[in-house]
DNA sequence: GCGCAGAATGTAAACGTTTCCAACGGGGGA
DNA sequence: TCCCCCGTTGGAAACGTTTACATTCTGCGC
């Protein structure tokens, strides 16, 4: 557990200046000989160049951050992959801080951007709050947000386009000739849960459904226990002959598992009974049992235009910002389309 | 865009020297007047200790990295919140390096731990190569590598008792009559892949079972995906009367969930034609319909002590090597016990 | 043979902190 | 009244790099 070679030791024992030996361990201009005695020296040394000393004097770090709520979503795994191939390849090292939840957490890490330890940050916050956006304004980092932002934040910005994502499930249930087509969703003071559920009663309301038709389940989480639950009780509740729906659709994979689970323990059939339709289409639903339709926003796309405009942002930091809108598309699964899952028996 | 403050600045606007600054902030000796005049600047500034400089110089980082070869796998996750939860009381930030599956990766997070922009590491490598290892056996950063490692390599490790878990999940599906137990592997030049078979084979060797009745199909991959592949072709390919098991051991959650998919795509049924028992026991394992019984090692103790192994290594760099085994339990659910599904119902 | 370009090298400053040490001032005990 | 001690303070070095600038040396053209 010796102490760690430093450039001077390294220097010393080629026989040569601190000055030459960083040159020859950079590739810069240097004679063959004192390139051979240099990187000989740092051989024997185990000579490994400081992190901390270089960011310090060249002002760079060379890593990237991806700060996200809750790493537990597949969704963001996703993003996270698009995100590290998407930067990789210029050079950064990317690391991923996942503020477990607390707004706290997230807050933390916006704040200590500015600390420099890394070259720039893409952040999928849930939750905006006051303290959030106070802090985004406030930084002096690049930073990219992938979610929706208050117009006003002069931050660059790639969200999904969940109206016509919820819009694509609705049609498509509607064409199934179902029309009792409920909605369940996680917490309404996050960024996706207010949007989701904003287009699912825009949705509606084009159709012309009006708010009694249209059941509301509220989760505490976008969980597969919470919606689960919050489904769970709503079935108990309600006259057995009279369920509201025929359709639903859940804000988030994890929470159509977590319904298809409480319909399953009422002893509904998926796709029969009731069709489920999830979102973000995670490999989480073509794994279920029955594989769930799922609407796809894009996650992947959006995380690596994210990836771009970080990039772009630490090049030129005065650019003007891009708020860009990824589309979605549906993915059709056994879910919602039972006649097709009858057929492949 | 400006240029951030520095604490130079914060002196001379607070009409201190930088020493009497650095002391203020830092809450050390200082009157108070000192502090208020030196917060107020800092705050009139916007100013926030540059934390390269500050590692430079303090020789430490404050941060700890948990690097993992796919953080797809939600074993990796729950690993991950754990460790967290270990560390973060600590005043540790733990950043998260997932090295997306190719062994580059995880040699390159070694070998960079000793550029010192973390204080710790915290490993779980999936492949353990040559490279790997003569990597960790010449590194001079303190690291816990959660997994089974060779008995020579002075670092601390904290592993799972995969002998036992596979001989738990063996036990209970013996002892609900099923007695041609099959195995469903990820790739055997992975760590666990090697572990997890070799614990098979000693266990169904200790009931006499041999070879020729020990069925088993090797995935290509961790994933769902390649565990519906590999089971798939087997069933197309055998003789349909003949089929080899009726029971089944997934290596893992996703292998079991992408078995389960190629049984039901041939009619199977789960828990009654065929039982099938799961390893990690993620929220997968109950998310799964029908739930998935599953092998549960450890992975959140696992992760804590690995935590706490750290923190103390750091402290206490020349102390002496542990190496920690954690204990299994089965949970059992209704894809390897029927009886109790239909009660449920 | 002289001067000069150009390559290779060395010296030293700088990045933004923390911290050792010396200096200073004031209050209390002798 | 003097001295000592203690609480505050400032000066300056140090952490390990990179790099601007000055210097040395070689070889070439005239």
């Amino acid at each position: 557990m010796t102490t760690r070679a430093t450039l001077t030791q390294v220097a010393q024992r080629a026989g040569v200046s601190i000055a030459s030996a960083s040159r020859a361990i950079n590739g810069l201009v240097a004679s063959p000989e004192t390139v051979r005695a240099v990187l000989q020296a740092a051989a024997e040394l185990g000579y490994v160049p400081d992190a901390n000393a270089r960011a310090l004097k060249m002002g760079a770090t060379f890593q990237l951050l991806f700060a996200v709520a809750d790493i537990g979503n597949p969704v963001y795994v996703e993003m996270m992959r698009a995100v590290e191939q998407a930067t990789r390849p210029l050079g950064y090292r990317l690391l991923v801080s996942s503020t477990s939840m607390e707004p706290a957490g997230i807050l933390d890490v916006i704040k200590s951007m500015d600390r420099g330890f890394a070259d720039g940050l893409v952040i999928s916050p849930i939750q905006v709050s006051d303290e959030v956006l106070a802090a985004l304004r406030v930084s002096r980092s690049p930073i990219v947000v992938v979610g929706s932002v208050p117009q006003d934040l002069e931050l660059d910005s790639v969200r999904a386009n969940s109206a016509d994502g919820v819009a694509m499930a609705v049609d498509h249930l509607r064409s199934s000739g179902r029309r009792r087509i409920g909605f369940i969703n996680g917490p309404r003071n996050t960024t996706p849960g207010m949007a989701r559920h904003a287009a699912y009663v825009a949705t509606m309301e084009g159709f012309g459904v009006g708010a009694a038709d249209r059941p509301l389940i509220d989760a505490e989480d976008f969980t597969v226990e919470a919606a689960r639950a919050a489904l769970g009780s709503m079935l108990a509740d309600a006259d057995p002959g009279a369920r509201p729906f025929d359709a639903l659709i859940a804000a988030n994979d994890l929470l159509a598992i977590g319904a298809a689970h409480a319909l399953l323990d009422t002893g509904l059939e998926i796709g029969r009974d009731v069709a489920l339709v999830g979102m973000d289409d995670t490999y989480l639903a073509a794994a279920f049992n029955p594989p769930l339709t799922s609407v796809n926003l894009g996650s992947a796309e959006r995380a690596t235009r994210a990836a771009e405009l970080l990039v772009h942002r630490i090049a030129h930091p005065g650019a003007p910002v891009s708020r860009l809108v990824v589309n979605p598309s549906l993915t059709i699964r056994a879910s919602s389309a039972p006649q097709q899952m009858e057929q492949a028996q």
